[in-house]
DNA sequence: GACGCTTGTCAACAGGCGTTGACAAAGCCA
DNA sequence: TGGCTTTGTCAACGCCTGTTGACAAGCGTC
């Protein structure tokens, strides 16, 4: 991405690059972690300018956040084979699933105090919110509760194994097949 | 604990109480968050005294993690009615549920690049592994990631909740009903 | 009582952080 | 061409962090 030369005048792209940047460090690396400066290098940028058009570290974060969008990409697809499809993406295929950006943003960071207070309000109007509306049925408040923490929590197991369940690829269908029954019932109420 | 005075001179004494508040530290906030002036401060001791008896700020992480002993709080108690119990702890007792300290501290860091290395090491040892055995029978392995990780989620969830499920009563009782037969599924096999 | 080891305090260091204001250069308009 | 605004860079600030070495005081031993 970095090219030689001077950097090319033109605030909207620079605006944007800086934006893609802080999302993908704040989805990699906790709020603490991620530098200014290391996003500035991302981007080939001094990090001055990234406190004048975003304001303050906070303000880029939640800009970052924003721009993740609701979890619509988890709810997208028929509900019937939803345990199965969700079970097998956080199986086999843990970057897909990543479409969930936002997600592994507010994974990495709530641990955060500066952070967690954003990550919280966030989650909740963005995330928690629509997954209820989507589910619908019988307590779905409490469904919406169950089925995000449990997303969540594969999320930490995975990288607890260090970025893998470690499992052979036999276990990795068993436990696909485990985990197709328990969201399913989840979606099905 | 702040006596005024100067401290009694008790090295034995003032290192597991140096301990103990570090475990309390990083139970309640991240690796990141937490600085060795406050962890002096709850003692009522200078903080250049940590350096001394423990070496690093790692070295205090680690000793605090190790501290807390394996998961066996988690896995006493009767298999038959284990669903129910812990159920129960999630959504009722959430400080009861945090017996299980390491796990908090691990929560809490798991994102901070300086401590997750320590956390996933110290996570597989003692969380993972005993797990594992205790549970047994067909995919030991894969029904222990699925266990822990859900157990993590939940308290992941709960945390996006600032601290409660934000639940009725009645709601409550309704995500205990479901919780259970999910996590005995997972013990039975 | 004087020595020596232990226990604790204090001040300071080097390094990193987010942020700021002054400055340079590019592009636009008259 | 001359001025003005926009876009980006640079150096520096104040603050906070973990860690260190010098110093003070308690305590056992000769």
């Amino acid at each position: 991405m970095l090219c030689p030369g001077p950097r090319p005048r033109n605030a909207a792209a620079t605006r944007t690059a800086i934006l893609d940047a802080a999302r993908e460090r704040f989805a990699a690396e906790s709020y603490d972690d991620v530098g200014m400066r290391d996003i500035a290098r991302d981007v080939g940028v001094d990090a001055a300018l990234i406190s004048r058009y975003f304001g303050s570290k906070d303000d880029l974060f939640l800009a970052a956040l924003d721009s993740c969008g609701d979890g619509s990409a988890l709810m997208s697809g028929e509900k019937a084979d939803f345990g199965r499809r969700v079970a097998h993406e956080i199986v086999f295929e843990p970057k897909k699933a990543e479409k969930l950006k936002g997600m592994s943003i507010m994974l990495r960071s709530i641990g955060s105090a500066k952070a967690s207070e954003m990550v919280q309000n966030t989650c909740t109007q963005r995330f928690f919110g629509p997954l209820e509306d989507w589910l619908a049925g019988p307590d779905a408040t409490v469904r919406a509760r169950v089925l995000a923490g449990f997303l969540m929590g594969m999320s930490v197991s995975r990288e607890l194994g260090g970025g893998s369940f470690d499992l052979e690829p036999a276990e990795c269908e068993r436990m696909r097949d485990r985990l197709a029954p328990i969201l399913q019932g989840l979606i099905d109420g």
